[in-house]
DNA sequence: TTTTGAGTTGTTCGA
DNA sequence: GTCGAACAACTCAAA
């Protein structure tokens, strides 16, 4: 009997995978395979810890393969040389493979298809990425939304996702398996400096760690998740961006299995209503994202807002590396960015924060940001880091307005209002009275003494003073109008 | 075609 | 310390 293949990406997952289910209900043998591949733009090659978490991810997912009877085969190269050779050397009658958005994996699923139709091998795609599809949410007009409030009125007005496939007891082998590259060989640890502990101490890829996470996250967290998802100094947020990322969990079960918690949480009468409608609408702003990248592929390049390419950006090395370093001067930016570089993750508000004081107060190009983002964030997504980017810098899809420019120590009082979250990354002013905490320039020097800070040595004075800063920014915003 | 209401996440100033 | 207004003008989406 002729297998087919199921060509994973980022969909590493048995659980509600319906390319998956297609084939074992197709009753033949079944192929898994993952390329490792070459195919995005230099720029948008896999981040360093996209490429540690990948790694993982695949190391659980030939595991849980295993558990069923299956294997992972692994290449390495171009998809749309790959998936045909192997598909010939299995003699497989049919690819099937998930759906992905960005705009190097439609052009490859498009030309992979070709290449098997010329061989008579059919290839399926189906969806299952997002809660919609990118052409299935229009206004009425027929246009793509471009402002996020009547996109998410028009999705949650309209067909849940559908409900979550189990995954399959066993898949059936074929006669003979092809040949796989080992994980090993590709080199996706780093090595010297190996800075993945932190990663390691932090994380659990793969779909058991991502179910896990979803389930302590639903337990706990879900009920005041609107009034605490912005405190960077408590457990308030899912934690979920990298395993949604790398589909080890499906945006449905995310879906469903919140929607089922908010009605536990009713059963014993505790209201989740404003926990869960939040959370959806963060699962929906991802859609927002992909579908804008679907319509403008060049979203994570271009700005959204054209007159944005006027924008008089200054190239400030200094700046832009005491930024990513965590050496700002500023306490919750360099919490932040420290965070980022240690765990591979930072707290969404604190992202706001640390992009903007690149973009508004160093008036650096957000695209700069973006790609620092991009290569240390495991849950670097094109179309999420890209909007973001452009939100913050203002020339976004529903951009903030130009005057709206975050302040460090303001987010830091109200956001983290005892330090904690400062104090945790921040280690070298961690004795500092809450009152200072924010602003350590101001503390009178007895007390930086006491604290055992040297200003300029062991702590960095801020590398810009934000008022005067902001007042740069809005005439620089002035100028591009 | 025109009109109308609204637009994720903020900050500052003056009462 | 708290509160409301101003910060602009424009584009989007729907009626």
């Amino acid at each position: 009997m002729k297998p087919v293949i199921v060509w994973f990406r980022q969909d590493l997952r048995l659980a509600d995978h319906r390319a998956l289910t297609a084939a074992v209900e197709a009753g033949t043998p079944v192929i898994a395979c993952y390329i490792l591949d070459e195919e995005a733009p230099g720029r948008w090659g896999l981040g360093g810890a996209s490429a540690w978490w990948l790694n993982r991810s695949l190391m659980a997912f030939e595991q849980s393969l295993a558990d069923r009877g299956s294997r992972l085969i692994l290449r390495r190269g171009r998809a749309v040389e790959l998936i045909p050779q192997l598909a010939e050397e299995c003699g497989a009658s049919a690819v099937f493979t998930q759906a992905a958005y960005e705009p190097w994996a439609t052009a490859n699923e498009v030309a992979v298809r070709e290449r098997l139709a010329g061989r008579g091998i059919e290839m399926k795609r189906l969806a299952g990425a997002l809660i919609k599809r990118a052409d299935a949410l229009r206004t009425k007009t027929g246009e793509p939304f471009k402002v996020y409030s009547p996109f998410w009125r028009a999705l949650s007005s309209s067909e849940p996702p559908p409900m979550p496939l189990p995954a399959p007891d066993r898949l059936l082998a074929p006669e003979c398996w092809p040949a796989s590259e080992a994980l090993a060989d590709w080199g996706l640890d780093p090595t010297k400096p190996n800075w993945s502990v932190g990663l390691r101490e932090t994380w659990s890829p793969g779909e058991q760690g991502a179910n896990e996470r979803l389930d302590a996250f639903l337990a706990s967290a879900l009920p005041r998740y609107d009034e605490l998802r912005n405190r960077p100094d408590l457990p308030g947020t899912s934690r979920l961006s990298p395993h949604i990322h790398f589909g080890e969990i499906s945006i449905a079960t995310c879906w469903h299995m919140a929607r089922a918690a908010a009605d536990r949480f009713a059963a014993e009468g505790v209201r989740a209503d404003k926990g869960l409608e939040t959370f959806l609408k963060e699962l929906a702003w991802r859609d927002f994202s992909a579908h804008l990248l679907v319509h403008w592929p060049d979203l994570p390049e271009t700005p959204f807002k054209r007159d944005f390419a006027r924008f008089p950006w200054r190239r400030n090395v200094d700046h832009l590396r005491a930024w990513q370093r965590g050496a700002t001067g500023y306490p919750l930016v360099d919490a932040g960015m420290r965070e980022l570089w240690h765990t591979g993750w930072m707290h969404n508000r604190v992202r706001m924060v640390t992009a903007s004081f690149l973009v508004k107060d160093l008036m650096i190009a957000w695209q700069d940001g973006e790609a620092w983002f991009w290569d240390t964030l495991v849950d670097a997504d094109l179309a999420s880091n890209a909007a973001s980017w452009q939100w913050v810098a203002g020339c976004g899809a529903d951009a903030a307005p130009y005057f709206r420019i975050f302040n460090p120590i303001k987010q830091g009082e109200t956001f983290d209002p005892q330090g904690t979250y400062v104090r945790r990354w921040v280690p070298e002013i961690a004795k500092l009275p809450d009152a200072y905490i924010h602003r350590p320039w101001e503390a009178p020097p007895m007390i930086l003494a006491s604290a055992g800070i040297t200003l300029g040595d062991t702590y960095p004075l801020p590398i810009v003073d934000h008022a005067m800063a902001r007042d740069e920014a809005l005439s620089a915003l002035e100028s591009i109008k």
